[in-house]
DNA sequence: TCTGGGGTCCTAGGACCC
DNA sequence: TCTGGGGTCCTAGGACCC
């Protein structure tokens, strides 16, 4: 073509996405440090979901305890988690990110879709995204621009709070290169630091390091995985094919510890139920069952079993559970349960994977 | 100060088979 | 005395993301 159309990669992420949902429906909470999370108790055990701009100015960031924003904000708002909520939000988003016309959508999340598209003028587009899901629904976006999904969704942090920024081969190095390695999408905190361990600190040193070196400390896909990632390369594919759960899990964590045998197998029990219903709904019958726990103070254990058979059966699956809470340490207090139910993929799905899907 | 709940994918190492 | 090499399956655990 010679009208310099290409292939782009836009991801869109909503900006404090839960918060402005709160605060669309109630306005008077604009301005206000608003904190959602847990049941709105900030003197439970719980975690913050999402922190409006103004609580962020004092510290207050996601996955932080309500009992520590609470210091930090003791005047904030607290509000629980209304997770239908957020879903009908997010649903009109993609309606409307779909009625752009000639892109594909990939949701990623509530807040957060990829749109694949061939266009000479992507920034043109993307303003026609916030605008479309600004007039639908009244909430903000960000957009980055990337020549692969890897460059879109980093790109996207250097856009917020409702801009556009672009990101690609030609400025990776200027953009990135000096930055630490945790910056990248899918290096977290234990990386890192084994990054760091080979005295590979930024994203230009990740780049330059020798690829035996990663596969040796990483494995052969993780290795060369990071290896892309220090260039900024990745997938640009944006698949819109529907979502399938390949598992389902249930996790509670107890204002106050389990302290003996038979509250912990009750505990079990009644999880294994929730989660059995979830995968009945599925259609689709459970292969393995784990268990999750933490004890006090933070050690977390699991434990799993491949079931003999394939079963849509609810007794073998909470027998399955109930097996797997008699492994458990009897003596020690149980903070956090979790089970887990695995489920056979329909026949269709043996697609090869890359590391990448399901988190980008 | 005290660390959610829902997911995904990868790796190590042992068992077992040819 | 020396014990291959390749493969698969399984469990346990690690790491990361929103």
């Amino acid at each position: 073509m010679s009208d310099g159309a290409r292939p782009w990669v836009l991801h869109v992420d909503l900006d404090q996405f839960i918060a402005a949902v709160e605060i669309l429906r109630r306005p008077e909470l604009a301005g206000l440090p608003v904190i959602v999370g847990g049941r709105g108790d900030p003197t439970e055990r719980a975690v913050v979901s999402t922190a409006s701009y103004e609580a962020r100015e004092f510290g207050v960031g996601s996955g932080m305890p309500l009992k520590t924003a609470v210091r930090k904000v003791p005047d904030a708002v607290f509000l629980p988690v209304d997770a239908p909520a957020y879903e009908a939000a997010s649903e009109q988003v993609m309606a409307a990110l779909r009625d752009l016309g000639g892109v594909v959508v990939e949701v990623l999340g509530w807040d957060e879709a990829f749109l694949g598209v061939r266009t000479a003028d992507p920034e043109a587009l993307a303003r026609r995204a916030q605008a479309a899901v600004l007039a639908a629904t009244e909430l903000h976006c960000s957009v980055g621009i990337g020549d692969n999904k890897v460059r879109a969704k980093i790109a996207t942090g250097f856009g917020k709070p409702r801009g556009i920024f672009r990101l690609t081969a030609e400025n990776w190095f200027e953009v990135m290169g000096d930055r630490p390695t945790r910056e990248l999408w899918g290096v977290g905190a234990k990386v890192s630091k084994r990054l760091a361990d080979h005295g590979i600190r930024t994203v230009a040193e990740l780049a330059a390091a020798p690829r035996e070196e990663l596969v040796g400390e990483f494995g052969p896909r993780m290795g060369l995985w990071y290896s892309e990632l220090g260039h900024g390369v990745g997938p640009a594919v944006v698949d819109d094919s529907p979502w399938v759960a390949r598992a389902h899990s249930r996790e509670t964590t107890y204002q106050h510890n389990l302290t003996t045998r038979e509250q912990v197998s009750a505990a079990v029990r009644e999880l294994a139920e929730q989660v059995f219903e979830d995968t009945a709904r599925e259609g689709r019958p459970v292969f393995r069952v784990t268990l999750k726990v933490r004890y006090a103070p933070f050690v977390t254990k699991v434990v799993g079993k491949k079931l003999p058979e394939p079963t849509s059966r609810r007794e073998d699956v909470l027998a399955a559970a109930a097996a797997l809470a008699d492994r458990l340490d009897g003596d020690r207090e149980v903070r956090l349960l979790g089970v887990r139910a695995e489920m056979v993929m329909p026949e269709e799905d043996h697609v090869e994977r890359t590391p990448v899907r399901g988190r980008l």
